[in-house]
DNA sequence: AAAGTTTATGCAACTGAGTTGCAAACTAAT
DNA sequence: ATTAGTTTGCAACTCAGTTGCATAAACTTT
């Protein structure tokens, strides 16, 4: 619990033992999750608090939130730099087949000439299709 | 009307009162509206009406949707030409200041290298930040 | 044109994600 | 231990999207 401890308090969030459990589960995912995903890796609990929980770890940018169109958020953990700014911003992907999203981590979202007088704040970029995993 | 109807007929969707008022609205729109967005412009409607309409619409690639994270999905008039394939797909742009979205419809979705065996449908980029408008 | 078939519309009612308010439980600090 | 601040759990709500079903309108076939 240690580890999971310090990149709570790293991240200026106070460890708790709810938090402790979300951000092991979290950190065990191999793409991202829903809030009612997360729920059901429970047996007992709460959703608000689970609720809660993804709001701060967001803020505190432990974890971002992708918005994969299925219309339920998914949650993925953050790199240990990340600061959430465009820079850090990765494209996400989405399987038509096995219904899962992914963080394509090591593919950056490619810049845009927007139109003058425009300014860039965050960018969202998902791709569907299907994965590697289900193309075979 | 007889334009509208055109446009509904050459779209496969056969042209009833309510969809050309619909087309209309939309086609005046110079943002994204959503469906509540579209049932105020009418003084008394169903929204479940509206709905299917817009279901119809996108079916028949008349309109795209736009999903720009704020929980309530856009639409936006799709180019004569559209078929929505990867290849017609533009930016789209979020205003944090005046929550308007936008085609950016000359910004064509940049092409990403994805990792082998991955294949790709569709994909949504929006970019969110301050428009021209609300820049000065 | 009348009867029958298909398609569109309108109403009611529901689902599911996300959210708020409040009280109880917990934590930290004096 | 007492207090102040934070976190958790429950109830209850909002709002977008959706389904079922009955009526109305549009088309088809005789």
């Amino acid at each position: 619990m240690k580890d999971t401890d310090d990149k709570l308090t790293s991240r200026n969030i106070k460890p708790t033992a709810m938090r402790e459990l979300v951000l092991d589960i979290l950190t065990e995912q191999k793409m991202a999750i829903s809030l009612s995903d997360l729920e059901q890796k429970f047996h007992k609990s709460d959703k608000v608090t689970l609720y809660r929980t993804l709001k701060t770890f967001e803020e505190k940018k432990l974890i971002h939130s992708i918005d994969d169109g299925t219309g339920a958020i998914k949650y993925a953990l953050c790199k240990e730099t990340c600061q959430c700014h465009p820079e850090d911003l990765h494209v996400h992907f989405f399987c038509l087949k096995c219904q899962h999203t992914f963080c394509l981590s090591n593919i950056p979202i490619p810049s845009i000439n927007l139109p003058v007088n425009f300014s860039v704040e965050n960018i969202n970029m998902v791709v569907k299709g299907v994965c590697s995993n289900c193309n075979d």
